[in-house]
DNA sequence: CTTATGACCTGATAGC
DNA sequence: TGCTATCAGGTCATAA
């Protein structure tokens, strides 16, 4: 579901209840969705058996009961609740996860199957500004589990294991940097685009969108691509990640903020879901297709190779 | 090494 | 009404 700009826009509410919050307990009633740092889960597993998350307990503290909420941060796709502790809880939100959060004796927003996917709930208090600090609840829920949590005990952890290898935030990518991960191939710029390695943050929604705006075709071999191109990419990368927090995320349907209100940027597409639709730019048919094993649409005009090439 | 492919899950929707 | 097929915003391991 969540691309950087949602996961920006649920960081960003999550942070106004729960920065400072001291958490007083944790429920897990899924242990499967949570990897602790002694599960290679997490970019450093090599084998099946080794992504599937160490039974048993779950060490409340672990999970920061006890602790003190000391930040709420973000990097591409993944946000991290840092206690005051140092432990760390990355939360991935996958296709269907949310994090959402209630005031003390309110009801987080409802679910069609009910609380049947609230798969982790902490209780905290004093916390944030919203909610008048009188605390509350904040949950994890994930109906599709493609997302997790996954644990850290200390900063350096999170930054040497669990995120190495992740490419640098989408929100500030710099041409030079962009077009030296995506390397030289003829790997299609959209796959590029999508590789956490290589830039952390973009989705499916995004990449086609920053190739419109570029003018650049998603299936144009990185081979290709002049420092031009590249410049234009990490430009439209940008803006519109920034235009997209700015309007709230993209819902196209489930996703919500951890208050459950949705986002307005699916309003802004200009290709993602308008196959078959004409290109607001110049009116031709925006042709849909597979790229990266990705739906993925753009205009034929714009983005063909007079376009890609300048 | 790089790149492609199928797997992992559940729910919503479209079509019969 | 109810069944089945298709599709979905993302990674992962493994095959090629």
């Amino acid at each position: 579901m969540p691309e950087l700009p949602e996961v920006e826009t649920v960081r960003s509410t999550v942070a106004q209840w729960v920065l400072g919050a001291r958490v007083t307990g944790v429920t897990v009633r899924r242990r499967d969705v949570v990897a602790t740092e002694h599960d290679p889960f997490g970019g450093f597993s090599r084998t099946r058996e080794a992504v599937k998350p160490r039974p048993g307990r779950v060490p409340a503290a672990w999970l920061l009961a006890g602790d003190r909420v000391a930040s709420v941060e973000r990097v591409g796709k993944q946000l991290v609740l840092v206690g005051g502790s140092g432990r760390c809880v990355v939360v991935h939100l996958g296709m269907s996860g949310q994090l959402l959060v209630a005031g003390r004796g309110e009801r987080l927003p409802r679910a069609a199957w009910g609380d049947a996917h609230d798969h982790v709930v902490w209780r905290f208090e004093d916390g944030g500004r919203a909610g008048g600090g009188s605390g509350g609840r904040l949950v994890f829920r994930d109906p599709r589990r493609f997302g997790g949590l996954r644990l850290s005990p200390d900063r350096a952890h999170l930054e040497g294991v669990r995120w190495a290898g992740l490419g640098p935030d989408a929100l500030g990518i710099e041409s030079d940097a962009l077009a030296e991960r995506a390397g030289s191939s003829e790997r299609a710029v959209k796959a590029a685009l999508l590789d956490q390695r290589v830039l952390a943050g973009v989705g499916n929604i995004y990449a086609d969108e920053a190739l419109f705006r570029a003018r650049v075709h998603p299936e144009r071999p990185t081979r290709s691509m002049d420092g031009r191109a590249w410049a234009r990419v990490a430009s439209e990368v940008r803006g519109v990640l920034g235009e997209a927090i700015r309007a709230g995320g993209s819902t196209l349907r489930d996703y919500t903020d951890a208050r459950g209100n949705a986002g307005g940027f699916a309003l802004a597409h200009a290709v993602y879901g308008r196959g078959g639709g004409s290109c607001l730019v110049c009116g031709t048919t925006l042709l849909s297709g597979a790229v990266a094993q990705r739906t993925t649409v753009w205009c034929p005009s714009c983005q063909g190779a007079g376009g890609a090439h300048g």
